[in-house]
DNA sequence: ACATTGACCTGAGAGC
DNA sequence: TGCTCTCAGGTCAATG
């Protein structure tokens, strides 16, 4: 779930809900999930002060606190979150848990623990130490930049698509989103295409993602010629019927449409 | 450079 | 019911 989308979601949530309230409490039920940071320092940076703001880049979002630290949330394969009143609403899996002052409570889920919590000073300390990319919704993220990066690339389009520190944001179902939309095979060298097919897949590109955060990120609510709902086995084409296929690109399975996307790319050469 | 694999950690679902 | 196996939206390190 959390690939951009989804975590522009989750900030907008955030944003919403947990703003402007004093934390009265902290508690990590899983330390593991500190990467950086000390666990005195979390409930230490932590109570007493107030989210202010949101800020998300690629995968992580960032939630500047009103002491000046900022907390870090990295939702790995499976994270969550959760805004809640009554104690009864406590999520399964909800390895951060914290108190507001006005009774309500935020609970951080990640049933596999693959995430990341930790307070830094800020930011773009994390970005260049992580050593990620520019985020792809990012105003400055043009075509030009786009082509840029890809430019110097000899592997596989969804292998770059999906390298954060190439360029940050896409993972594995939404990287075969746009690739399906764009009608190119997950396998295709990205010096195969050309400057009007990266055109059109920076378009696509965007188009996806804005339309997925339009969506809540919740496949059920995106457009009916989504591949997304049917990326899994026996899946089927929204658009052609046919059986998607799943092909290992990077240690992935990406799933395609044989039909639209064609089949295994290379062998002729041109 | 790039591809591949395994590790991290845990749960869901299938098959027996 | 319980066991075993495979897979899962991410990231990182090690090895060809």
């Amino acid at each position: 779930m959390p690939e951009l989308p989804d975590v522009e979601v989750l900030r907008r949530y955030l944003q919403s809900t947990a703003l402007h309230h004093e934390i009265t409490d902290v508690d990590l039920r899983a330390e593991a999930l500190l990467e950086e940071t000390q666990p005195e320092r979390l409930s230490g940076a932590l109570v007493g002060q107030q989210f202010e703001s949101t800020r998300r880049h690629g995968k992580y979002l960032f939630v500047a606190l009103d002491g000046g630290d900022w907390l870090v949330l990295h939702f790995g394969m499976t994270g969550d979150l959760k805004y809640f009143e009554d104690p009864d609403q406590d999520p399964e899996y909800d390895r951060l848990l914290l108190q507001f002052a006005n009774g309500y409570h935020l609970a951080y889920i990640a049933p596999r623990k693959l995430g990341e919590v930790d307070v830094i000073d800020k930011p773009e300390d994390l970005i260049q130490d992580r050593g990620l990319g520019p985020d792809v919704k990012d105003p400055d993220f043009t075509l030009e930049t786009f082509k840029q990066l890809l430019g110097s690339r000899r592997g596989m389009i969804k292998t770059a698509l999906m390298d954060q520190q190439l360029m940050a944001g896409i993972g594995n179902v939404y990287s075969d989103e746009i690739l399906f939309q764009a009608r190119i095979h997950p396998r295709t060298k990205v010096k195969d295409l050309d400057g009007q097919k990266l055109e059109e897949l920076y378009q696509t590109m965007n188009g996806v993602l804005d339309t997925a955060i339009d969506c809540q990120a919740i496949p059920g609510r995106l457009p009916d010629s989504y591949l997304t709902p049917q990326h899994h086995q026996g899946g089927v084409c929204p658009l052609c019927g046919e059986t998607v296929q799943r092909v290992k690109v990077g240690g992935r399975s990406a799933y395609y449409c044989p039909n639209r996307q064609g089949q295994e790319p290379g062998g002729d050469g041109g």
